[in-house]
DNA sequence: GCAAGGTC
């Protein structure tokens, strides 16, 4: 009897080698915090033991530890030393190892596979002739069988290239980290970090804000016409066109011609592909436009991973592998919420799925591994099964199908264009349609040469719009396209961007001192804040592993490098933290204390940070920062008092300048809504939850808690009325005039009573009929809509202007069978 | 109190 050892990565890897290799009558074991599992096979008895990922980890002796006592400079030669992060398991293996035969590595096949392989047993002391490796790039019965059959000798090149790629990323990290923080005085917890991944990240947000300030604003006109019957929408063949005077002509000739004769007629079958199955990034993207940020998305794929609902979340691969049973996927779905979408798909005779382009030897593409119920997995869990599992069954659905028509009509000479769009299958879109912007526009069939009705000619001008900054999934997107971090880290060092300050927002804003930092690393960081780092660094790994190069080799250049940029720094650190100290200042500081004359700072506190003096104790004049709100510091003083002015970044509404004091009345004019009905004494004014969101409540709470909900877009104006009907406070947001009262029983009452006349004459009554006494303002509403279909149409066009230069759609890049 | 990479 040989006794063998495996080593894996992950638990649930151990799980399933254990049992694919015993045929499901392995035994499991655990002693101190570590679980084993043992078979025999009749010829062998195994041990399984898995990781957690790295237990090693790279750092500088203790010595090294004050950051002050070591110049900077001489820690780029410093000696590096692995640590056990978790001795459990170290234990552990040292002790099985002890009288095993053979030592087998099971980690991922790939390059921190190897390492995190190779580092255990060495660690542990083994001897190297008893080592072998097995490869498998999933966790099938094939692969897993195919691999133990087949092992090989443990890839040290491999092994050699991720340790390098620890090693400069701790010199280059560690060394210029420390040194900006000690010019930039932000030592203890609030440090300044740098690192290869981290600071280009941090530049693709500053070099998109920058981008935003420079931009100017264009005018451009766009002739837009409706046809038909339908009266569809068609546009004028020069699209957008930055002539004014060119746009008055062709207006001018076509506005009062009535009818437009076809000139041209094509009508098409287009084949929409479905999307290819889901790698990390795609799902963290998807996930990021149904309000699940990348973060919470991998904590959550995590437990539904652990929970035996999905396959492995972290993969790059978009490629289903053979050895995979689709078939079997949709089986297990039949005990599930989507039991007659799978049934269905069942029905196909040939299941092919689609691919995408990335294809590599990590883990399948993620699919769900069982049929689950709303009712069993509950909130942003189901949300995101539900999207993994929608995608899974998109990806092995019939392509969808549309019909495309495309119309030219001369009006006056002058040609207008209109594209028509009908699905006529849906295909894959049935099941993934409910994350997809349906927009069909229907044209009639025509002809070259008939005659159509011009139901009305406008010219609209727009301004071209600045680029769309990055949320936290196009960021993402973008990272992965630049090849900058990896699917299990991606998210993360975002997370990292926001716990130093270097940015704010849901759409991500850089701070002062993120782009001050930026700053100085482009001028002084040695290449640090590009993307190239890494692709050297990639290049360098793969000379490692070809052989070509020595991990010492590459080490040595690196750090070589390092050292000239470190003294380079050092000679100018204080020229360099005077620039970042200045921006730190300008992010903290509200302007001067009119009691003591001291400067005042945000401050932190355990109830949230507010704006308080810096002459406390002293003085205590302190303010409330807005609510869920993104705030940003201005050099403007309140026109009204003189006290400091912020920039108020919301949700749904433009940004605006506001004075620090709530009570000042440049705010209570916009924020007081008129006096409460409920206790006669307050005052209801607009206030903000935690979140952000907004609504109406009385100031004398908690003695009265009257509260409405606000719409919560568009700028709410008071206007000093109240409700005839139930007294609540009347506002005026945009065209629309309302009593803030939801239930408000003439708003009602009102509603009824305009469905009925809109059912009955098809004549939706005009905003000029209706009289001014509130509670009219459903009428109001609807008949807006009706007249502001220029609008719309212009802000359509708008948007168009800047996704044609900045965004593609997700899908467009589908599968490529 | 430093990075980025694994995994929980």
């Amino acid at each position: 009897m040989m006794k063998k050892l495996i080593i894996t990565e992950k638990a649930n890897a151990a799980r399933r080698i254990a049992t694919i290799l015993s045929d499901g009558k392995s035994h499991s074991a655990s002693a101190g915090g570590v679980t084993s599992l043992t078979f025999s096979t009749g010829t062998d008895d195994y041990n399984v033991v898995s990781l957690r990922g790295h237990i090693m980890e790279l750092d500088y002796p203790e010595e090294y530890g004050d950051w002050r006592a070591t110049s900077p400079v001489d820690l780029v030669n410093a000696p590096q030393i692995k640590t056990v992060r978790v001795k459990s398991i170290l234990s552990k293996i040292i002790e099985l190892s002890r009288d095993a035969d053979e030592i087998i590595i099971a980690t991922d096949y790939d390059r921190e596979g190897e390492l995190i392989g190779m580092e255990t047993v060495k660690a542990a002391g083994v001897d190297m002739t008893k080592v072998k490796r097995a490869k498998f790039s999933a966790l099938t019965k094939g692969e897993i069988e195919n691999a133990f059959g087949n092992l090989v000798e443990p890839d040290e090149r491999l092994a050699n290239a991720a340790e390098a790629r620890q090693v400069v990323d701790l010199s280059w990290g560690a060394v210029l980290t420390r040194l900006i923080s000690l010019s930039a005085g932000q030592v203890g917890k609030n440090f300044m970090s740098v690192g290869r991944v981290q600071s280009p990240t941090l530049k693709l947000l500053v070099d998109k804000n920058e981008e935003i300030e420079n931009f100017v604003p264009q005018s451009y006109w766009e002739i837009n016409g409706r046809f038909g019957m339908l009266a569809f929408k068609g546009q004028h063949e020069k699209g957008q066109i930055f002539d004014k005077d060119v746009a008055d002509e062709i207006f001018g000739k076509t506005k009062d011609v009535k009818e437009a004769t076809v000139s041209s007629y094509e009508k098409g079958i287009k084949e929409e592909y479905r999307p290819p199955p889901f790698d990390t990034t795609m799902m963290q993207v998807e996930a990021n436009k149904i309000g699940i940020p990348p973060s919470a998305a991998m904590k959550l794929a995590e437990d539904l991973y652990t929970g035996g609902y999905i396959s492995y979340p972290r993969t790059e691969n978009t490629e289903y592998p053979r050895s995979l049973s689709l078939r079997g996927v949709l089986e297990r779905l039949k005990d599930s919420d989507f039991s007659e979408e799978a049934s269905e798909l069942l029905k196909q005779e040939k299941i092919s799925p689609s691919r995408g382009k990335r294809r590599t030897t990590d883990h399948p593409p993620i699919y769900p591994t069982a049929g689950a119920t709303s009712a069993k997995i509950k909130g942003d869990k189901w949300k995101l099964y539900e999207l993994i599992v929608r995608r899974f069954l998109a990806t092995v659905a019939p392509n969808a199908v549309a019909e495309v028509s495309e119309v030219k009509l001369d009006v006056a000479g002058e040609t207008f264009k209109a594209d028509g769009y009908v699905q006529k299958e849906k295909g894959w879109k049935k099941y993934y349609g409910k994350y997809l912007r349906a927009a069909e526009s229907r044209i009639p069939d025509m002809k070259v040469g008939d005659k159509v009705d011009v139901r009305g000619i406008t010219n609209d001008e727009s301004q071209t719009k600045p680029p769309y900054r990055y949320n936290q999934g196009s960021l993402i997107q973008e990272m992965d396209r630049l090849q900058l971090g990896t699917k299990s880290t991606r998210h993360d060092i975002i997370g990292k961007l926001f716990s130093r300050n270097y940015v704010q927002g849901n759409y991500l804003i850089p701070t002062a001192s993120g782009i001050a930092l930026t700053k100085a690393l482009e001028h002084h960081g040695g290449g640090i804040t590009e993307p190239e780092m890494t692709a050297k660094l990639e290049r360098d790994m793969l000379s490692i592993t070809d052989g070509e190069r020595s991990l010492e080799s590459v080490v040595k250049e690196s750090q070589d490098m390092l050292r000239d940029v470190a003294v380079k720094i050092d000679s100018e650190s204080v020229a360099i933290g005077d620039e970042i100290k200045a921006a730190l200042k300008k992010q903290q500081f509200v302007g001067m204390c009119p009691s003591c004359g001291n400067s005042m700072t945000i401050k932190k506190s355990k109830n949230g940070n507010f704006i308080g003096c810096n002459g406390y104790p002293e003085c205590n004049r302190a303010y409330p920062l807005p609510k869920g709100a993104l705030v940003q510091m201005t050099d403007s003083v309140c026109p009204v008092c003189g006290l400091a002015q912020i920039k108020v970044i919301r949700k749904g509404v433009p940004p605006s300048l506001q004075c620090i004091d709530p009570k000042c009345k440049s705010n209570t004019d916009k924020n007081d809504l008129g006096p409460c009905p409920t206790c006669k004494k307050g005052t209801i004014r607009i206030m903000y939850s935690k979140a952000g969101r907004r609504f109406a409540g009385c100031s004398e709470w908690p003695a009265c808690t009257q509260t409405y909900p606000l719409r919560p877009r568009g700028t709410i104006v008071p206007v000093g009325e109240s409700c005839t009907e139930c007294g609540a406070p009347v506002v005026q947001i945009g065209s629309i005039k309302e009593c803030i009262n939801m239930d408000c029983p003439l708003r009602k009452k009102r509603k009824q009573t305009a469905e009925t006349e809109t059912e009955n004459t098809g004549i939706v009554p005009s905003a000029a009929s209706s009289d001014d006494r509130v509670g009219r303002v459903v009428t109001v509403v609807v008949s807006d809509r009706k007249r502001s279909s220029k609008k719309t149409a212009k802000k359509t066009s708008a948007s168009k202007t800047r996704s044609k230069k900045t965004e593609k759609p997700a899908l467009e890049t589908a599968d490529n069978e």
